[in-house]
DNA sequence: CCTTGACCTAGAGTAAGGTCTAGGGTGTAT
DNA sequence: ATACACCCTAGACCTTACTCTAGGTCAAGG
């Protein structure tokens, strides 16, 4: 699979998948004779991985470390999983308190709705 | 309340709040006569509505474009409702995102729980 | 009086995460 | 054989949202 294909896969730029894997956070793609990457099943699971992380907000220092741990051998699999855990847990703070941002829109566009009615009415 | 009081209150930097008056996402603030700020209830009010919006991700733009219809009169409700609506659409889709990261996270965290498990009994 | 601490402004600098440009190679359809 | 669509790299540039610095005012305490 070509860059192009899983840029529009995957809908993320082709400049962002070039610049992940400069970075390091996507792990070097396999290449033709002529140099051009050629996605193989591990990098695309890769960028799905990613893809859904960076989605959720996640850094990309974070992701890279866990990247890195994977690449270092099964003995690092406590180490990424508490990485996981916590960044669960980060997600899980950051949707607390986007519920408390929506509660606070649903009160006020309840009170818009209630006044823009008001007017109506008054114009009659 | 001076600005060092409104900073600890709501846990915005000193400069972060001098930052949003500047770029106009704050309205001014009143000015005791030697030109120290006096954040009355209304600046607080308007400190707590945009730690909110800013903490479930709003980005300052759109936010200046709602002050800007609040302090520009009533017939601008509409547009503002239409804002706020349109951003709370905005949050509900991260968050729906979001869970799929949990999702996910949930499950490699299973995952990587059952393989230690494993490891632990070889051990034995 | 003078130092300390809190306040002020203007403007430069920073961090994160891309995005774009210049310059160049390759493959194939006309 | 040349034009067109893709591919490549290195490195500059950009956007968002702060954060910091320099230089200065002012009031209270020692």
């Amino acid at each position: 699979m070509k860059i192009s294909e899983v840029s529009k896969t995957y809908d993320i730029s082709i400049d962002t998948i070039r610049y992940y894997e400069r970075i390091g956070l996507l792990p070097t793609v396999n290449r033709l004779e002529n140099g051009i990457r050629d996605f193989n099943s591990i990098s695309i699971e890769w960028i799905e991985f990613i893809k859904c992380m960076r989605n959720a907000g996640l850094p990309i220092e974070v992701l890279k470390d866990y990247v890195t741990l994977v690449q270092s051998g099964d003995d690092t699999k406590e180490e990424r999983k508490k990485i996981l855990v916590d960044q669960r847990d980060v997600i899980l703070g950051k949707m607390a308190e986007m519920q408390e941002t929506v509660d606070l829109l649903n009160y006020k566009i309840d009170v818009y709705e209630k006044e823009l009615v008001k007017t109506e009415n008054n114009l009659k």
